[in-house]
Formats: structure tokens, C-alpha cells, sequence
DNA sequence: TGACGAACCATATATTCCCATGGTATTACT
DNA sequence: AGTAATACCATGGGAATATATGGTTCGTCA
């Protein structure tokens, strides 16, 4: 069920390598690709990762639509249309030049999990999202109460 | 499942010639043809492609319709009224000019994968879309949620 | 015979594999 | 408990391989 848990600092090398955390991979190797599906967040300075087998499940979803429908062209082009990266054999993924520069990534990236997903952030750049995320919870608390 | 993931740019030689990405191609492969099909989108300035087998898929759609009905002719059509695009030895195809003008492709052909089939675009036409599709997707996700 | 398209060949670039290293955590042993 | 041995993981670099790309030749058809 929740696949990626917890949060991982791993460092890029200049080949643009990234060691996904090991506890991960399981989760990553699916019959016929091992590796991760990433594209840029939609609302966050981030990269949005999940398996391959997640894209199955909503394939058959989208099988259930008329493919002529503009709403699925939109769904499977944001869906499909990311990026593929497969691992090497010591389990890592090269993240390319455009993606680092899209979520301003440096020298060390960030693997947050999400449960079915997980997020791959510039260090830095997390922390003011998690400033951000600990107000809203805080206000929230207070308004609930 | 789904055989088209991912964003792959490609060059394109003076005579129209694209690499098709490779990890796509056994993909394109069928009994007798090795290639894709092919033809201008019916709503985007893109390249839209498939496999041979993909074709038998709608046909199966469109049998369940009356064929005599002007929707279902037009469909066919435009369905089947595409170009066939096959492979060199090298896994390219040739861009005709006709096709080419049609989606104001100028040296590079951006690949952009839809689960069951793909599209051609010129990167830079490509990247207006995607906007239309993130502000989409992110209305829908703040609709659901 | 000239234009066009298809096959062929050559090379540069990018990707992936393979091996080596250091560190850290875990386990075994006394 | 303390120390040694071991396994796992992250990391780096170079070599091998696959892929993309560009050019040339050959054949075919108008």
C-alpha cells in the first residue's frame, strides 16, 4: 500500500546520477521496466515520481473513455508524456540537465515519500515548502478546535 | 499495457528523417509492418501516432457503430486515411513536407508519449500545450480533492 | 537522365555497464 | 560490553555499448 515512506538526502554526481534509496526499489521493478516514471510537479518546484504500475492502473481507467475526447489528451499527456528513468545496475537514475533545472536542483537531491508516490526536491527548497506546510497545519489545528 | 511513456527530442535531417526513440520501437513492430501510423491531430497542431496494431483495436470500436451513419464515415476516415510511416534500418522515419508544414516543425521533433500511442511535436508548440494541460489537470485536482 | 526514395555506411554522442572505494550499520564472537 | 568481522549501500570513474545523426551510394520510376 504506502510504498515510499520517509526522506532520503542522496548526492548528484556530475553525470547527473542519484541513488534512489534502496527500501524504494522493491517497489520500482515492475515485469518489464525498473525504474521510475518523473515529471515536474504540477503546483510544487518539484519532481512527481511514482512506478510504472501506477500508469497501468490508470491506463485501464482511460481505456474506459473514447481516446477522441480532449480531456484524455490532456490526462495522458501529463501522465505519459514525463520522463522515463531506469536504473542502472547499482540502482541509480540520471536525472537530465532539464529536469535539474526545472526544480533547481544542486548537488544533493531530496527523496520524500508520499506514500504511493514520492517527490524528489532540492534540499533547500523543501524546507520552505515544509515552513509553508507547517503553517497551513498549525492554522488548521486551531480553526478545528 | 501501455507502450508510449515519455519525452524524447530528436533531430531532424535535411531530408525529413527522425530516430524514432528507441526503447518505442518493439512496440511498432507487428507481423507485417514495421512503423507507425501516422497523420495530422485533429485538434493540435501535432503529429498524431500509432501502431498498425492499434488500427484493429478501433475497429473493433467502430463495428459496434452503424457504419452507414456520417459520424462513424468521417471517422474512419480519418482514422485509417493516415500515412504509414515505416522504419529505415536505423529505426527512423521520414517527415514528409506536407506533414511537416501541417505542425510547423522546424529542426526538432519532440516525441511525447500517451500510453497507447504518442505524438509529434514542435517543442516549442509543444510547451503551449502543456500549459493548457497543467492548468487542466491542476483544476481538476482542486475540483476532486 | 534527373529526381526521388530507399538502403548502406561511418561517426559522434549519449547511455549503460562494470569495477573500485569508503562509509555505516548490523551481526557475530569472546 | 567491547571489538572484530560482515553485509549493505552510496558514490565515483572509466570502459564498453547503444543510439542518434549525417552523408554517400544505389536503384527505381517518371
Amino acid at each position: 500500500m504506502s510504498d515510499f515512506i520517509g526522506r532520503y538526502l542522496n548526492k548528484v554526481d556530475k553525470k547527473g546520477r542519484v541513488s534512489v534509496p534502496a527500501g524504494w526499489r522493491p517497489s520500482l521493478i515492475s515485469k518489464d521496466f525498473s525504474g521510475i516514471i518523473a515529471q515536474s510537479s504540477l503546483s510544487e518546484k518539484a519532481i512527481d515520481a511514482y512506478p510504472r504500475d501506477y500508469l497501468e492502473l490508470l491506463q485501464g481507467k482511460l481505456d474506459l473513455n473514447d481516446p477522441l475526447l480532449e480531456e484524455n489528451e490532456y490526462e495522458s499527456t501529463v501522465l505519459f508524456g514525463g520522463s522515463v528513468l531506469s536504473f542502472d545496475s547499482e540502482g541509480r537514475v540520471v536525472l537530465s540537465d532539464s529536469l535539474r533545472n526545472e526544480i533547481n536542483l544542486a548537488s544533493e537531491a531530496l527523496f520524500v515519500g508520499m506514500g504511493r508516490r514520492f517527490r524528489i526536491w532540492d534540499p533547500k527548497i523543501f524546507n520552505e515548502y515544509l515552513g509553508r506546510a507547517k503553517s497551513y497545519m498549525d492554522k488548521r489545528r486551531k480553526n478545528k478546535a
